[in-house]
DNA sequence: TAAATAACCTACCCTGCTGGTAGGATTTAG
DNA sequence: CTAAATCCTACCAGCAGGGTAGGTTATTTA
């Protein structure tokens, strides 16, 4: 697989509070019941999430979680890479230090690395399709084929 | 990282087997030593290639490998595939029997699976990108800045 | 003030996969 | 016959992923 499961969760959560107005936080028990995943677990998830300013928090009672920004202006990638960190198809695109995603190999003989240029390539293909994809898109997409509530209700 | 190093592997076996010519076989300890890889793991991942009809082989002395097409008519997206197996940005999305890549989740409570919509996206962006790549494309790219064999010997 | 709620934090654990080794069996050229 | 090579299977150590446990802190409400 080629994203793990937190990933998964982190997306579903974020769409979750995109469904929920912005006023008021939504608690991760909510949500935690609502998707059928494990409280404990969406703590870690949602760290990430609040470290990388993608949803702001309150403490204490009625407290919760928000999205920092309009789920129009939150793109998937921003989304995808605070959950699992610098999206790179291979190993040596990870660079330690800097955090930046590059190929590390040596020109090895004064060859070109020739795996680096489909690397490159799949890489791009990833985050354009992750940034071109607004998490609103999401949240209008989960409400489709929904029951209307007010009719139903 | 998205993929394993068995796609690595694989892939940089293959432009090798690119740069020589298809009619004599090339032997994977000839491979092995050019780029420094672990003999007995290429076996490994070169049985792969074997299976998915990519690359044919010869046994006994003077054995080896070779291209089962031209390099140009070898997608890469066959390539990564037969070395990491059905190519699916997340677990639900490969079905155990068929082998074929989908999202199994329930449609629960008769929502759309939102997260589908996204990773579908991200699988598209992965195959396209794999498949414009040929392998010729990446042997040529490994000549490129090579000293000119007939000049400087 | 006390209690309940919920975010926040850290350490731990278990399972499965990845990368790799070992040791052989089989085939073929010289 | 011997060397070179593919082919096959079992095994293993390390590690990351997914999850649990058990707390501490902050905030609201009764």
């Amino acid at each position: 697989m080629i994203f793990s499961s937190k990933a998964e969760y982190g997306v579903r959560l974020m769409v979750e509070l995109g469904r929920q107005s912005a006023d008021q936080p939504t608690s991760l028990k909510a949500i935690a019941d609502a998707e059928g995943l494990p409280l404990a677990y969406l703590e870690q998830v949602v760290a990430r999430l609040r470290k990388a300013g993608l949803v702001m928090s309150a403490r204490g009672a009625h407290g919760g979680y928000w999205l920092a920004r309009p789920a129009e202006e939150i793109g998937m990638d921003e989304v995808v890479q605070a959950l699992e960190g610098a999206i790179a198809p291979m190993e040596c695109f990870v660079h330690e230090q800097t955090e930046r995603v590059l190929c590390s190999h040596l020109p090895d003989a004064g060859r070109g690395c020739a795996t680096k240029l489909l690397w490159t390539r799949v890489q791009g293909g990833i985050i354009r399709s992750l940034h071109t994809t607004t998490l609103a898109e999401l949240v209008e997409f989960s409400r489709r084929g929904e029951p209307v509530p007010t009719a139903a209700a």
